[in-house]
DNA sequence: GCTTTAACTTAACATGGTTAAATTATCTGC
DNA sequence: GCAGATAATTTAACCATGTTAAGTTAAAGC
């Protein structure tokens, strides 16, 4: 039962209209993040911002349009969490990996809407968006491959080797988030295992 | 419209009702294999065998039970991959691999299912089911942990081995089912690179 | 053949995404 | 300031879903 609100609160046009739209999108992520896809609806999402739910339709056009855009807030946090810190050769993958691994368990449900869910209603929308966003995965990918050890390697080469380094990451993510009898520590300590294996085969040649 | 069954159709008890089970469950697998999660539904798979849907809730207590009853079956499946074939040191692990892609890329909504959408219902039901299943994991670890030329390492660093590489495999496939600009390809030709890059490393010592 | 029981169907409930129609607020020109 | 136009929001409604309860029909037991 939403309250009904004074003229005041109204959008007052322009601006306001991409306030609230603002607004509607921080509180679906907030949302998300905290009840998960299952439970998550527009008519709750709608009942916590005070409004029901065809009005976000006027801003949204539907569920799938919403949960792209957390999608593409989801981008940027991981982004935020990659670009943490700064050292070089072994050292700056191995922190790569321990952000990316942070990200995934402080956001679990954001890592599985972005990685996981998405295939189930992102290839509905049309081709322009998907490719625009499916930069940010590139992006991610550029990220890792600017690490310093590789840069003997030609840059194909080097880009198949981030490509593959982001692989086993999200790999190692998404067992642990899926799989009961795995866990955060399981993937921590598996991460630790195979990059100590890779400094004994030092990466140069 | 479900057609009526005649009395010699019906259920003439006892083995009749594990057979109907069965049915249902082979329909279900089906039926999920071609249309995808999304599209799935208990009306339309008792559609599918021209009964209405409560009938199914007399041989599976809910979705979510049958849909972990498919998930048993593509655990049988993709073990049937996995065992094809029978070389030797890294040609078994490259053989596993193939394996394990192909499975993935041949029945990818069965693939989704297991690895993918499973997070999102499986944990509610009773925890002594669950651990039955993940045994079904456990079995494709140990599996590619029996890979001859790790035979020299201690057993926990083998088992280790199998986890990491499982989850680079998981990784690379389902990056390749979910990023819309990725693909079956893309894929296998860095499996392939991997495997290259290990060759150079023998990992005899 | 009549009664009990099992199998199945029809009806119904709650919840979901979504659209159309009605309502209320805001804006514009005067 | 106010009347008509427009935008924002709500109410009602549609259709699909998972699921349960109540009815109905068929089989089994005596």
């Amino acid at each position: 039962m939403p309250r009904r609100k004074t003229p005041r609160e109204r959008a007052r046009s322009a601006e306001a209209k991409q306030e609230l739209r603002d607004r509607i999108l921080r509180e679906a992520t907030g949302l998300f993040v905290e009840v998960g896809y299952r439970e998550f609806s527009m008519r709750r999402l709608a009942a916590r911002i005070g409004y029901t739910a065809p009005t976000i339709y006027g801003y949204f056009r539907n569920k799938d349009e919403l949960l792209f855009e957390v999608i593409a807030l989801g981008y940027a946090q991981l982004q935020a969490y990659l670009q943490r810190g700064s050292g070089a050769g072994a050292a700056r993958l191995a922190q790569l990996g321990a952000a990316y691994l942070d990200f995934a368990f402080e956001q679990p449900e954001m890592y599985k809407l972005i990685f996981m869910h998405r295939p189930h209603f992102l290839f509905d929308l049309d081709e322009a968006r998907v490719a625009e966003r499916s930069e940010g995965l590139q992006v991610v990918a550029r990220t890792m491959a600017s690490v310093p050890g590789w840069d003997a390697l030609p840059e194909a080469e080097r880009r198949r080797l981030a490509e593959i380094f982001w692989a086993q990451l999200h790999g190692l993510v998404s067992l642990a988030l899926t799989v009961p009898i795995l866990s955060e520590q399981w993937a921590r300590e598996n991460l630790r295992f195979l990059l100590e294996k890779l400094a004994l085969t030092p990466g140069r040649g």
